[in-house]
DNA sequence: CTCGTTTTCTTGAATCATTCCAGTCTGTGT
DNA sequence: ACACAGACTGGAATGATTCAAGAAAACGAG
């Protein structure tokens, strides 16, 4: 039933009840932080230490069950869709961050027109915009907004 | 022939000594992060509050004089190249940046597939992969290594 | 040139996300 | 059941950045 406690062992970790919960609390939430995974974890399992957590995280994602994203000027987030290419759509206003799928459809689906030398070995693709709740009210429903990222394209 | 305190004036600062020195350290730096930018602006104009630094730093980017990236595990750097379109390429292992042209050549350089009802404002790209300098010497130069972003595409 | 207002700078403390440490506990393979 | 590498705990520490309140300096008006 419970693929997620195979999913920790055959990715050659140990099955706690920590590591439990927070694979399964990314896999439900939608690019959650740190935090709110260890929320949700303490939910699910009683006390948990944020060491934990952040070790359980770090672990999970060395072992490619986790992909970790960090969109400037927001926490770390986390989210359990992994293996595939696509990139991120993130909201300036409340931070939301929502999935596309690869533009080009091909890894690495953007190739740089010079390299400097640098040997490249991956292309990360962030869309900064507004979200349609944040288009309607002109704030955002609770989350405090990610400080601006700057930048042109 | 200074033209760094006309720019100043114009984009509605009030032209000091630490600013001037602030701008001026980073269009000649590299991409530098707030600690070096202040280090030169010490060097240059003597004391100046690290407060003052990362006050000007986000008066001139509010401005549109300086742009700030984020790179994933770093600190935030600054450049001068504002209102093109061009994007970076990280090193994984000494957290260095190059500046790359656009892919595509007009911005937005990458529309996404699906906007999910976002208004998209922005398409930022970085290339992640390995310096020159990382590729030989297994080791980074000195500068401690960013801690790497994960992460596919 | 001298004010007055407004912006900028100073010092110093605070915050937030994350990591380091050292000791204790617990899955897991034998 | 054992042993031990791997995981967890509590608590302190770090690093980048921000907040706060008062002092100083810039610039337009008079």
């Amino acid at each position: 039933m419970d693929n997620v406690a195979d999913d920790l062992r055959s990715a050659g970790l140990r099955v706690t009840a920590a590591r439990v919960a927070i694979l399964e609390q990314v896999r439900s939430g939608n690019h959650l932080d740190a935090e709110r995974i260890a929320r949700g974890v303490r939910g699910a399992v009683g006390h948990v230490s944020t060491q934990a957590v952040y070790d359980g995280l770090h672990a999970l994602t060395r072992a490619g069950l986790l992909r970790r994203i960090e969109p400037a000027g927001s926490p770390a987030r986390f989210e359990a869709r992994v293996g595939d290419n696509h990139h991120h759509l993130v909201c300036r206003s409340c931070g939301e961050v929502s999935d596309i799928d690869c533009v080009v459809g091909e890894a690495p689906c953007v190739e740089p027109s010079q390299t400097h030398g640098f040997v490249v070995e991956e292309a990360e693709v962030v869309f900064w915009g507004v979200c349609p709740q944040c288009q309607e009210h002109g704030a955002p429903p609770d989350r405090p907004p990610a400080r601006r990222a700057h930048g042109a394209s």
